[in-house]
DNA sequence: CTGAAAGCGCTAACAC
DNA sequence: GTGTTAGCGCTTTCAG
């Protein structure tokens, strides 16, 4: 800048003002000024920029990941909600800073903010974290996670409606003859939890209760839920559906259930959650619980800023809908 | 910082010095400010060291989006490739700071680096704009493509092997005894480009010659995949397997034909590109090219952060390897 | 309309 | 060992 300044023949602070596109300078010094910016190939450096105003465009997008799997983050729902999210920050005039956490080290996810890179944060899954996610928001940290709603929580949640899923996918289950309609997921995860409740609420409506064994605590993981389906069927457990947690999940024991000689929709059904793009395109295509992945970003950004306004916490639920494809339909 | 040092009664200099465990320091004064600096849940402001050092732990990784379609980021590969990079750069110590641009607008993508908010630039996709990178690299910008390594290059780039990749297959397809192959993928973009080069090679190989009416221009966009399949079919021509420059595409295929009434792998079979973890859960079982990449996100940060250090472009070609499963092997 | 000067939060000579 | 000082690149009072 101190460059351009001696060249146009001006003081720093002219140029400072030209190129923030003041008023206050005369229009000529400021075309001059921006050309020679151009020609130059100079940009004000944001850093400098954001630290003398005390300032600070960015959020951090962190994804915390299970130290016991260190699974490469895999999931497409997640893996899209972040590439959403990359979009909403742009377009509210933000940048995103990515990085993923140890679980077991959620205090760790603050640093960004804490070192001043980031005025926020945004959580990509809530594990089962709940009061490290509480002892974040005290300390008045900018905070939104994409999970559930819990009670007694001091952090803003953004997420759908879990319970509802799981009682469309249960009820439609049932509405299509399944009388023995086994849960997979691992329902100690508060979203998974909710849509195991919803399970619950769908079979209690119609006077049934569930068995037992037909709920399986399986998390995400291929190898899991395949040995979740290898041991079901082998343990001779008559069960005519599956509502799996997620549409990995199903796809997942779709393929292991057809290895084992049982076919989808014709032995079982099977419907899934989050409904990601290639749900329809699997054979045969999935029925699946659809979360608003597209209202999802733009949520999640419009409460970390409102915080960093200063807002109050607020969390939100989105609609869940439920897409009923071959699946789960007996042809 | 300047509290601390009053609460300690030392100077800035002294705690600056403390937190950054200086040996310069009374292990007794270093040990004190350490503890104040924990109780006040005080870090050190990053920007502002990076100002002073005049240093950048950053590395701002774009991905371009094709303005015309605007489509969200979807390709389960892409998103596993950021997620790998975002471990990748934590390994070495560096943040991640993402962002999408319009692929007509490259030259936006060097605007974090030029603002000072990154050290270096990873382009994830190369599209078609060879030159507007060459222009990026000419100006000196620390800058690593993930995409397919041309003549003429300035920039480095890091990529599968797409011509062997594509040559496996099709190989492969007509070892299985397919006569008349299709390929699908727009060969304007330069990987594609290479994959249909192999696919040229391979035919070549065996003396036959590619029949112009199989090899379809088709984007990445799932209407227009759906399309083709219907007017080939449509049209009468025959074909008995289908080489799709992608795993999504190859499964969008299937399904297409599928609903036309053609099985995979009776009356077709099929390969894609890029072995995504659903490939083997698909039903048929996908048989694919599969891309390491577990070595991209590492590869590619080397790269830039080489160059950052000094270090001058250099290209890397990985190896490539097909999988063969059910989707094109006749039972 | 423009310039001089102060200061954002930090570190590195250079003294003592 | 520790403090003083200068300055990273920028913006913004406050004068003129």
């Amino acid at each position: 800048m101190a460059d351009i300044a001696r060249l146009a023949g001006v003081s720093v602070a002219t140029v400072s003002r030209a190129l923030a596109g003041s008023t206050l300078v005369n229009a000529a010094t400021r075309e001059r000024v921006a050309e020679l910016a151009r020609s130059l190939n100079y940009t004000v450096n944001v850093a400098a920029k954001n630290l003398r105003l005390r300032q600070n465009r960015t959020v951090s997008v962190v994804v915390p990941f299970d130290a016991d799997l260190r699974q490469p983050l895999s999931d497409p729902f997640f893996l899209s909600l972040i590439g959403n999210l990359a979009d909403a920050l742009t377009d509210r005039g933000h940048e995103m800073l990515l990085s993923r956490v140890d679980a077991n080290r959620l205090d760790l996810a603050a640093q960004g903010v804490e070192a001043g890179r980031a005025a926020g944060l945004i959580l990509v899954g809530q594990w089962r974290h709940h009061d490290q996610l509480n002892a974040l928001a005290v300390r008045g940290l900018p905070l939104a996670v994409w999970g559930a709603a819990l009670p007694g929580q001091a952090y803003a949640t953004v997420g759908s409606d879990n319970v509802q899923g799981g009682r469309l996918a249960t009820s439609h289950l049932w509405q299509q003859g399944a009388r023995r309609i086994a849960f997979f997921g691992d329902w100690q995860l508060p979203e998974v939890g909710q849509r195991h409740q919803g399970y619950l609420q769908a079979l209690e409506a119609v006077n049934a209760r569930p068995a037992a064994k037909l709920m399986l605590p399986v998390p995400f993981v291929n190898s899991a839920i395949e040995a979740a389906v290898e041991n079901l069927v082998a343990s001779g457990t008559r069960f005519d559906a599956v509502f799996a947690a997620s549409d990995l999940m199903a796809m997942t024991v779709i393929s292991t259930l057809r290895r084992l000689g049982r076919q989808v929709p014709q032995d079982v059904l099977v419907a899934g959650y989050d409904d990601i793009p290639l749900a329809e395109h699997f054979h045969p295509p999935l029925s699946t619980v659809r979360q608003p992945l597209g209202e999802a970003g733009p949520a999640l950004v419009a409460e970390v800023l409102a915080q960093i306004g200063g807002a109050r916490p607020s969390s939100r639920v989105l609609p869940t809908t439920f897409h009923a494809r071959e699946s789960s339909q007996r042809a």
